[in-house]
RNA sequence: GUGGAUGUAGCUCAGUUGGUUAGAGCACUGGUUUGUGGUACCAGGGGUCGUGGGUUCAAGCCCCAUCUUCCACCCCA
């Protein structure tokens, strides 16, 4: 047998009734955008690697997809170079460009090169794939789709609560229920500040997130383990025995950071989303939640995640506050918030809930049975009539056996079977059999579209 | 990057303590049925058992290496 062709690690192939559900989630995603008036940019796979390289922290660049120089790319590079075998060195010179990693980082770059043609505060939303060097696993691919929305141009909090009523109504017409996680950078960062150091904040949020499993003596011990100060420690207490609602947590936090200006700043934040939020009637579950870091290192404000409550896959969705993204590109001062789906996810989570509408399939509604050529002629132009009224219908291109023909629509899960043959031709009707109930009627050209159109 | 599994037909998988010509279901082709699918029955095609070495009279099975895919950690959508 010759090799079997295969795609690489990661990725997938999406098949017909893949594509159905995979359009459902976008359609949906979609709708909601534009209702809340996002307007629609694509930015190209690849970019420059200057672009992409140093956005993501040390991690991501690791996990970008570099692409070779065309032509001779070992051209520029001496044989001390090679023979040296600096990798890093090394990509430098023979690659130039990125398949990109996100959408946040291109529609930075987007809004710094066209700043003088966009309309501020500049709402954009943009579904594309994105590519990691991940190691694949449950949930995690190498090429997945994101569906992102940002407002860039404006420090309103609204814009905060926008997405999160973005958020409520997509997984609500999807039917999925799920925990929005919040957090605040500022507030993170009044933490660290309170107890004078800033490279533990990492150590800490691990810590809070071990409360529930091993409980805050474990807890205390391990962060003097990991060389926070015992004073610290003691000043951390209310934080890490948070309780009561979102408002509560956030007094409670109040106290121990009351030091840090940019802490109460957070604090200040996250009180005026969650006030807008208090008026409004959101189905989803939403959690302050201080364990929320975010890898992406460009984030300055708000942080969100959500998470599905009934299959755990890692977030479906998550985004930020970032201050000056469009400052490393060379305009300053612009501040923007968004957020990005993971389709995929979403896709995976509701397979396994068994979500997706069950007339989600792409097959035509009705295929007529090809008896031959003076058969043809007589369904040819009924066929196109149903084609003009917006009812998608095709005809089996041979006249093959009526059970191969009839097995072919039924394994594509067409509904509708219409059958003219001699009889039906002589009568001026057509025969339609619906293939679930078996039932089969003689109807007119006419009485044919009203019925499919039903 | 660290750790653990996996690989047998197009797909999902069986295959006993190593023992002749390697199996099932689904799918495919043909037939029972020349105008009726999804439910029945019969027949057929399709595999150098991931690859390369080794042990043995004998390897799908044991050993080593290598590749692939999957899972966990890290990080993330």
């Amino acid at each position: 047998m010759a090799q079997k062709p295969s795609i690489p690690k990661g990725t997938r192939d999406f098949s017909p009734n893949e594509m159905a559900r995979r359009n459902y989630i976008f359609d949906t995603v979609k709708r909601v955008f534009q209702i809340y008036g996002f307007q629609q940019i694509e930015t190209p796979a690849m970019e420059n690697l200057s672009t992409l390289m140093g956005k993501y922290g040390e991690e991501g660049d690791k996990l970008l997809f570099k692409i070779l120089n065309s032509g001779d790319y070992l051209s520029g590079v001496d044989s001390t170079e090679l023979i040296q075998q600096n990798s890093q060195k090394l990509t430098t010179k023979i690659s130039e460009k990125g398949l990109r990693y996100d959408l946040t980082v291109p529609f930075a770059r987007y809004v710094v090169q066209y700043q003088n043609d966009l309309v501020f505060p500049f709402r954009r939303y943009q579904i594309q794939p994105v590519w990691r060097a991940d190691r694949p696993q449950k949930g995690r691919y190498r090429e997945f789709y994101q569906c992102d929305v940002d407002i860039i141009g404006s420090h309103s909090l609204l814009n905060e609560v926008e997405l999160i009523q973005i958020v409520d109504q997509i997984y609500r017409n999807l039917g999925l229920r799920v925990i929005l996680k919040m957090n605040n950078r500022k507030i993170l960062a009044g933490i660290a500040e309170t107890i004078g150091e800033a490279d533990r904040i990492i150590d800490i949020t691990v810590a809070i997130d071990k409360m529930d499993k091993i409980g805050i003596d474990k807890v205390n011990e391990e962060l003097l383990l990991r060389g926070v100060s015992s004073e610290a420690i003691l000043k951390l207490q209310p934080i890490l025995n948070l309780s009561g609602d979102n408002i509560g947590k956030l007094s409670q936090i109040e106290q121990v950071i009351a030091n840090s200006a940019i802490g109460m700043k957070g604090i200040d934040e996250m009180r005026t989303i969650f006030r807008y939020l208090a008026s409004m009637n959101l189905e989803s579950e939403i959690q302050l939640d201080l364990t929320l870091a975010r890898g992406l290192n460009y984030y300055t404000g708000a942080i969100f995640e959500v998470k599905s409550k009934d299959v755990s896959i890692g977030s479906i969705t998550g985004g930020g506050r970032y201050d000056d993204l469009t400052g490393i590109f060379g305009l300053p001062g612009v501040s923007g918030v968004g957020i990005s789906f993971g389709a995929d996810r979403i896709y995976d989570v509701m397979s396994q809930l068994d979500l997706f509408p069950k007339d989600t399939i792409s097959a035509a509604r009705v295929m007529f049975v090809n008896f031959g050529d003076k058969e043809e002629k007589y369904c040819l132009p009924i066929l196109a009539a149903l084609r003009r009224e917006g009812i998608s219908s095709e005809i089996y291109p041979d006249p093959d056996k009526m059970k191969k023909q009839m097995n072919y629509a039924n394994r594509k899960g067409i509904k509708f079977v219409a059958l003219a043959g001699e009889s039906e031709i002589q009568e001026g009707m057509i025969n339609l059999k619906n293939m679930e109930s078996g039932e089969q009627q003689l109807l007119s050209a006419m009485d044919l579209v009203a019925t499919l159109k039903g």
